[in-house]
Formats: C-alpha cells, structure tokens, sequence
DNA sequence: CTTCATACGTCAATGGTGTTGGCATAAGCT
DNA sequence: AGCTTATGCCAACACCATTGACGTATGAAG
C-alpha cells in the first residue's frame, strides 16, 4: 500500500511503542530536529530515528510516506518557528524586513535541516500561511497586483536562497566543514601574487569577512528598489 | 590507505579497464555530468558509474578519495564551464553582470549537479580562476579594498544562492517536481478567498510568473548599489 | 462490561548504497 | 629484458530506505 498514512487530526488508537513512548507527526519532527543538529545532515535516518524514538524504522512509515514526506514536514515546522507570535506594525517596509531576517534565522538555527528544506514547497500550513502574510504586506502597501507578485518573487527566493547557502555553510561542520576549511586556509590564503594578483591583494580581508551573510545587506537593497519603484508610482518601468 | 589517490598530473600508467576504457579524471567527471542529466541528482552512484566506464566500482576511488571528492570535480567542471571563452571588456559593471550570468546559466544547465554543488568551495582551479577574475573587475574599478571584499562577497554568494535554488527545480522533475507542481495547484491556486484572501487575489498571476529567476533583477540591484556607492566616493557610508 | 474490527507497532526480508583490503597484471622506467 | 608498482578487479562489510505480513492492544459499539 502506497499511502497508508492517516492524518494526523484522524489519528485515534495511540499504541505506546514498545519502550513505552507515545508517538505523534509533532514528536517526530522534533525529534528529527534534534538528530539533524546532533549527527549532521546526512546522520538523519529512518534506522536512527527508530532508535532515538525507541520504535521500529518501519513504525515511522505510519506517519510519514517516506523520507520526502518527513524533510517537508521539517521545513514546514521550521517555518511555523519563524512566524511564532509575529505580528505587523503597519510599517510595510519594517514588516518585510522582520519577515525576511526571522525567515532566514529560522532555517539557520538549524542549518543541517534547512539544507534538506529549505528549497522545497511543502504547501503545509504553516508555508501557506507565510505566504499569505507577505502577500497581504505588499497588497497593503499599495503595490499594483503586477509589482506584489514580481517583489514577492524576488524576496521569497532571495531569503531561501540565502538561508539555503548560509545554512550549508554552517551545516557543513559536522560532515567537512573542517575540509572547506582547510582549502580556505590551505589554497586561497597561500596563494601567489604573482599568479594571483587580487586574491592575494585582498586575502586578508576576505578571510575576516566571509563568515558573515551577505543576506541583510542584500535584502536592504531589495527593499529600497521596491519602495523607490511605489513612489514613483504605477506608470515608472 | 585513506588518501591513495594520485594526481592526475602525475598519472602516468594507464591501463585500459576490462572493457578498454582508458580512465581519467576529465572522462569519469563528463560522464558523472552525464548520469546526472540522464538519472536525476540522486542517480549518481558510484555503482552506476563504474558500469556506465566499464570498470569496477571501486576503480574510482583511485581517482577521487570518495564521492565528495567527485562532487567538488563536478562543480569545478561547471564553473570552468562558465568561464570559458570569457574576456573582460574593460566596463567592469557589465563584466560582472556578464560573468554572473554565465555561472548562474552554467549551473542551471546541469541542475542535478548543481543542486550537489552549488554551496560547496572546492578550491579546484576554476574555482579559483573566477574568484580571481572577479576580484580583478572590482578593484580595477577602482572600489577600496573594503568595498571590493564586500561586494565580492555578496556578488557571489547570491549568485551561487539563486543557482542552488534555481537548480533546485529544475532539479526535482526526475524525482518529486510533479509533487510540489501538484501540491502548487492543488494547495495555492485553490485556497479560498475567505481564508487566504491575498494569495487568492494574485493566484494566476503566480502561476504565471513563479518560473521564471528572480536572479537577473537582484543581480542588477547589486550592480547599481554597488555603482552608486563608488561614485559616491569612498567617504559614503 | 464484553465484544469486535482494525490501527498501529513489530518483524523479517529485499535490493540498493559507499567504501575498503587483498590480489594480480600490465605499464613504463632503467 | 627485467623489475617495481600503479592501477584495475574482486569480494566483502556495514549501512541505507522501503515493504508486506502479522499479531496485539485499543477505542468504539452494543
């Protein structure tokens, strides 16, 4: 059977699982969570989610289709984390911007789950609910509907983009980090003026500089094109 | 043996595999490119491989110390790629849009690799080669050293940031892209005005331009900033 | 309070994966 | 022509996701 999963709300006979805990979608995915941050990105596994839930592998195939189905879930209740107790002030620009950097610190308190999430579309709750929350911001603003769609693109891709690259970064650690580390280190940092003029120049600097995001920064600019493109109003290309 | 893997430079025997194959780093990265486009990005295996070379699995690993050691390859083909043919023309502002647009496109013909490499540094010739080239744009525009460092940094990484989830996609069909599709038309497009009044106010045009990268315009954004900022004068914050 | 259908946890098995150590042979230097 | 050793092959290991059959505890029904 493909898809025995039942959902969660219709779920009634809740048998404790032979070491006596009681499993739920929501149990799972913290769990999960917690596995991601402790083993790295690829420690996930059914195997060791059995283990760590003191269930069968098999038993975690009741709640989730599959792997896919879970890493959803994942992004989803990563997202619903970033939207907690959020409220707008009636600023839009403000709101935009709280939205984004919650967005992005969400996914990069757990880096090693957003980068299995965080370019996926899971349609769950509490997406949809970001979604309609940044839709309603831009339509508030007086934006025509043509400009929310085109600047709710580009501040939706921008910040999982960013979150998606800092998160791997960071994930990194746990797997190679230590690796990428050493190539910064090893290759960029040594490199010759004279086969490598600027890099050289600039190695200082650039090792000082690349841990930080880029992100902030970026979504600034986003912001400020948006709201000089509302002032000069409807007609400016 | 950890790390018995020999440069390529230094190779000198070569044996043609079992079914008279001669091997080499360059052969087995194309062909990998290939299993990629054919197989999806979870197709790559290093089982599959062999037999797709007509040699044992385990040859590989006299190439690359490991599949990770595969994938950084497969990025610097991608880059190296990109960076083909190329030529400064002397304005370093359409340079650098040039040279993004290249990296961004190189990886969006090879999706499933990118999706593997896209946030990983391999340090790898090309790799190098371009971070170089860029640099060599910035501070021959005459941007301080500060700026250039800055710039680079955002240049890049959103660039890389857009291709990963650009990638990511175009990336799905082979394995769940006709889920999230399904998911977009079963949950977005069909959300009640009642709940979602946002969302269902702008749904078709959603539809219409979700597909299209947001990347060209947020790559113009950072150019103009960046632009505005050297005219400025380096005494502007 | 008892009965009953079945939801759900468990078991066992399948066919995949990356990776390694030992072996033998042919390549290319001297 | 001979020797070293690089390099391709083989067999084995431990792990992975996923599935189908099975039995039991569970919550509802009477």
């Amino acid at each position: 059977m493909p898809k025995p999963v039942v959902s969660e709300s219709a779920r009634r006979r809740r048998r404790p699982t032979k070491s006596g805990m009681v499993l739920s979608e929501e149990l799972i995915v913290r769990t999960a969570l917690r596995m991601l941050r402790e083993h790295g990105s690829a420690g996930l596994t059914v195997r060791r989610l059995g283990i760590a839930l003191g269930a069968d592998p098999s038993t975690l195939y009741r709640y989730f289709t599959g792997m896919d189905d879970l890493t959803l879930a994942i992004g989803d209740m990563l997202i619903g984390r970033a939207m907690a107790d959020w409220h707008g002030t009636g600023d839009w620009r403000a709101d935009l911007r709280e939205l984004g950097l919650r967005i992005h610190a969400a996914y990069l308190e757990h880096p090693q789950a957003a980068v299995l999430t965080a370019n996926r579309i899971s349609g769950k709750s509490h997406e949809v609910a970001a979604d309609e929350a940044i839709l309603g911001l831009l339509r508030g603003a007086g934006f025509p509907d043509r400009d929310v769609v085109r600047i709710y693109h580009a501040f939706i891709d921008m910040t999982l983009a960013f979150a998606a690259l800092d998160a791997a970064s960071l994930a990194l650690p746990e797997e190679a980090r230590a690796a990428d580390e050493e190539i910064w280190q090893a290759t960029y940092a040594r490199l010759p003026a004279a086969t490598h003029p600027n890099i050289a120049a600039v190695a200082p600097l650039l090792v000082a500089g690349m841990n930080d995001s880029a992100y902030p920064a970026a979504l600034e600019m986003l912001l400020g094109s948006a709201e000089s493109h509302l002032t000069a109003g409807p007609g400016a290309a």
